[in-house]
DNA sequence: CTGAAAGCGCTTACAG
DNA sequence: CTGAAAGCGCTTACAG
């Protein structure tokens, strides 16, 4: 078991009296009707017997496939997308790809470091959510197609690409139907202030049912860098303040949503009594808090899948750069009683 | 900006008539004292111009050095490594250095297979939280002294390693010394079954304090794979009914506190009223929690900063395999609602 | 101060 | 069915 220095291909040759290119052959399951069985089995148990394992660096610079895939996720450690990260990096490992890992921070120069530093380092495929601003970047990424490049989390219309995102309008439009029916009257919608096509459609979903309804839309947009900070939480009490009349609220993300529980508990507002609260992304918060909150929730284990698996493939098919990927899953709406009528006199 | 094909060194070469070799030391910034001024200059401005990045494979191949690092954590979705791995990203890259994330579950047989497979793949650092009974394996990877190992989050007593820890056991003693405190007389401790430094530190603080007060001690011990289940939930209840006395519960880590939260509202139990609460790592759920729950936090910034810089450090020296680096810090007692002593006539 | 050449460990077109 | 040889893009001991 204990090696001196690592066995070479060529170690094996001297040894075994046959040709680098036989052994490499053989290795990479290129031997079928090229190679009699006894060299093949020879060189198999050899190799079985010094446990050698092919140096992946030199394979690379020779092949100039580096196994390798770079997430740039949002934000990694955020749950939603270090549970997405868990899971596709376990079956990644099952066919021997790696995973590098790292966030935009939502930052669009960020995100253009981070793809300067990774296009010179022979990654094969990028799986992006791109921040805010960064459709050229992304466009000219997949012109280029030296890899195959996923889009995570959102899309753009303008060009064709590979993507899996959920469906967010049919999401917003569930959801929002689902706090009219409950009978909430006036419907309030904290979003986030962004070109990002996941919250464009969150409010369009929105905004969409409410008009349906002949309903007043009222909304407030905060900015990324805001959420979690006194100014977010500030935008969301004036917009509450403003707006009397609001008996429910949808919240875009569950960053929001954390911001806004923190203030309807200050502001000393019962939900659902005084007002009811859904939103988007779940969180074991959420199931745990007093009361428990209803929920829009993405199917995190279907969307890791269909990410590395449609990006593997798209590595095995390699040579058609036009096959697109292209998924759109379904939301689940998860009803707790954040969002339940509760009837007047319901008081103890 | 486009390039047909990437430039490589030999390119450089014929277009300035310079030799490789020069070029390649000016590249390393070992040109000092060796190469003229204005060759340099020369070569740097066209590097500039031409926007030459040296191949990184080919690098990696020649020196055996990688630039990469592998993070193992215990469960990469967890928040508290997702956080520890976030911090680290940034300044790896910084130090143009790569991450590869993966996740043991606190597997041993997981934990060696990604050992396997990272250790032919020229690597040059671990950081690993070992799972559970894997000290041999841990001992003998540092022996081999083929990489720089850097444990995280536990430590062995029995060789010599790099690591990075929180002082568990201060912290235990810390925790359980403040219950005492604040006037519970029968706190109770609900621990991992493990033989991992981390956990038994956490009880050992427990129990020495108890042992101190003349307190009776009383604890349970899940095992890992049960904490999220119902049986994990179950021995809890049991542990609770066993002990009607219980009038305060310290937790040993987070996910045993969730579980452990979830069971008191089922049951009914008041906190703190009926007992009070206490956990190790806390999590924004606990602060948003009805009510906030106190906590033991670890300092994650620091741990993460710590981790990587050491780790790179130690990548630096390089030659001097037995320089060591041991840290252990603090963790910090957040004082919330749950573990508060309410006066018996304090009732609305 | 500078360069020719070997070699890291593979893969693959080519020849037989 | 098998092998000699070139080459991926670097770095570095050696020579001058």
């Amino acid at each position: 078991m204990k090696e001196k220095r690592k066995i070479s291909i060529k170690d094996i040759s001297k040894k075994l009296g046959i040709s680098t290119t036989t052994i490499s052959f053989i290795i990479n399951g290129k031997a079928e009707n090229r190679i009699s069985k006894e060299v093949i089995k020879k060189v198999e148990d050899y190799i079985e017997k010094v446990g050698y394992k092919p140096n992946s660096t030199a394979q690379t610079l020779r092949t100039g496939k580096s196994k390798t895939i770079v997430f740039m996720a949002e934000d990694i450690s955020d749950p939603f997308f270090s549970a997405i990260a868990k899971e596709m990096e376990e079956i990644a490992f099952e066919n021997s790809y790696k995973i590098i890992y790292c966030s935009t921070e939502n930052k669009k120069e960020r995100a253009l470091e981070l793809l300067t530093l990774f296009k010179d380092r022979q990654v094969d495929a990028f799986i992006i959510t791109p921040p805010e601003d960064f459709k050229n970047e992304m466009e000219e990424l997949i012109k280029e197609n030296k890899q195959v490049v996923m889009v995570f989390d959102r899309y753009y219309d303008d060009f064709e690409h590979n993507y899996v995102v959920l469906d967010n309008l049919d999401s917003s439009i569930r959801a929002t139907r689902y706090l009219l029916n409950n009978g909430f009257q006036n419907v309030g919608f904290v979003g986030l202030k962004s070109d990002i096509s996941t919250t464009q459609e969150r409010l369009h979903g929105y905004q969409q049912v409410m008009a349906e309804n002949a309903k007043k839309e009222r909304s407030v947009l905060v900015s990324f860098d805001e959420v979690k900070t006194p100014t977010g939480k500030k935008k969301i009490y004036e917009f509450i303040s403003r707006n009397p009349q609001i008996d429910s609220l949808l919240f875009a993300t569950n960053s929001l949503a954390i911001t806004g529980l923190k203030l309807l508990k200050e502001m000393g507002l019962k939900i659902p009594e005084d007002i009811s609260v859904l939103t988007f992304d779940d969180r074991d918060l959420f199931e745990l808090y007093s009361p428990p909150i209803s929920v829009i929730s993405q199917p995190v284990s279907h969307l890791a899948n269909e990410l590395i698996e449609g990006t593997l493939n798209l590595l095995e098919e390699d040579l058609k750069p036009n096959s697109r990927f292209q998924k759109v899953l379904k939301g689940k709406l998860v009803e707790r009683t954040s969002s339940q009528r509760i009837s007047e006199n319901n008081a103890i």
